[in-house]
DNA sequence: CGGCGCCGTCACGGAAATGTAACGTTGCAA
DNA sequence: TTGCAACGTTACATTTCCGTGACGGCGCCG
């Protein structure tokens, strides 16, 4: 339950604060100044949730959310607005944007907190990851299942997280601190040749249905995806 | 798929927000102010689902949902209701009353169509008769009773109401969390473990039915209701 | 008031899952 | 080919997670 929270926020007491209450929540936090260090900071991976300040300088939190909402990538990403009080803002218009939740400036870190966790478990409840196929496997999100043709693959709790983290992020390699971070989640000390144990492990609930090299080895670099050999 | 919406709302910010969001999603909307203006509206023709605010001058949305559950015409028209944060709302009192399902405010107009759009899907499943099966298990909404083919079960209320969450949100994990905000509401405060433990009186209730596995335990997740092995 | 049903919590035990070390194997470079 | 580093594989101790029975409290109805 390790959350990624995206931060754009130009003033730093605020930021500050805001992460030190997150990061208390065990949330991990990303800083962005500006709407660009924004947009690129999401280029890599996307966060969980989107903390958004409403007056940003160049362009406008509003603005920004739906930048964020036209893009495939974080479309579905839950966005909630930071606005000071006084800030007449047209609630509608945000709403309409897909803005997720308002919190008004100021609130206690209790209150942001709370409000941030009803927000990810809303989203969670909704749909959240559909279903992903490739390379002959279904990963069914909402259902918690994997399913090689028609068959059901029984799995465990981590293999499962890695699995999903894999095909949603096909055709890359990545390292074993990488995998750590997005898989076991940033603030855990695990040996990295754990992430070792547990492709082979992945490997090995695979191979009865005929799924191998499905997971490659990059060699000097980590592991990879792919439906290709 | 063209569907009819009444909105029972007095706020006309809201109402025009949802109304926005309704017809971007192809669906036909129709305004009431207060519950008489709703129950004029109604007369007419019955339109495919309510949403209905909790709070209303003259009537509660409470109210306004029992009685439009006693009147045959709109029996079996699913309500959903608006509930603003922090209004004390006894979510069991409406489950009795037949509300199907609970927004709070502010919400998402993504998340509002998707909950839209889940309860409509439900409602066409059953036919309209307010009864659903699955899995060998039929469960009488609007009397409140539960069978395994001819023979009645025996179940608490508690235990009905998981039940039915479960059998109206089949093939999807839930965590402890998100079943214990929808099951008992989210205004309370009681042990993740205290679901395990009703899970296990509803498996036990069901067993000597021959309903083993209905329940599934999805490790480090929480639950899942299916047919399905 | 006393019995009954239902509910929430706790504690114990077992099973699954996890991380790590140790050892075997492979591939690359000198 | 040799040597070394990277990776595969296995076994094992520990931790986490879940099933289960029991207990006390509360409300209700006789």
């Amino acid at each position: 339950m390790h959350k990624r929270v995206l931060v754009v926020e130009d003033e730093a007491s605020i930021r500050d604060m805001v992460a030190f209450a997150l990061r208390k929540a065990d949330m991990e936090v990303i800083h962005a100044a500006d709407a660009r260090a924004a947009l690129s900071a999401i280029s890599d991976t996307p966060p969980d949730l989107i903390l958004l300040d409403w007056m940003l300088p160049g362009m406008t939190g509003l603005e920004l959310a739906r930048r964020l909402r036209a893009e495939e990538r974080t479309a579905e990403v839950p966005i909630i607005m930071l606005t000071a009080r006084g800030e007449e803002m047209d609630r509608v218009n945000g709403l309409e944007a897909g803005v997720d939740d308002y919190v008004v400036k100021p609130f206690s870190t209790r209150e942001l907190v709370a409000r941030i966790k009803a927000v990810l478990r809303r989203a969670q409840a909704d749909g959240g990851t559909g279903s992903i196929e490739s390379g002959g496997l279904r990963i069914d999100g909402p259902a918690h299942r994997v399913y090689a043709g028609d068959s059901q693959i029984e799995i465990g709790p981590t293999e499962y997280r890695l699995l999903h983290f894999f095909m949603t992020h096909a055709e890359r390699a990545y390292s074993r601190a990488q995998l750590l971070d997005q898989v076991w989640g940033g603030s855990v000390y695990v040996e990295e040749r754990t992430v070792d144990v547990h492709v082979r492990r992945l490997r090995k609930t695979l191979e009865p249905f005929g799924l191998d090299g499905l997971i490659q080895t990059v060699r000097g670099t980590g592991y990879r995806f792919s439906a290709s050999p």
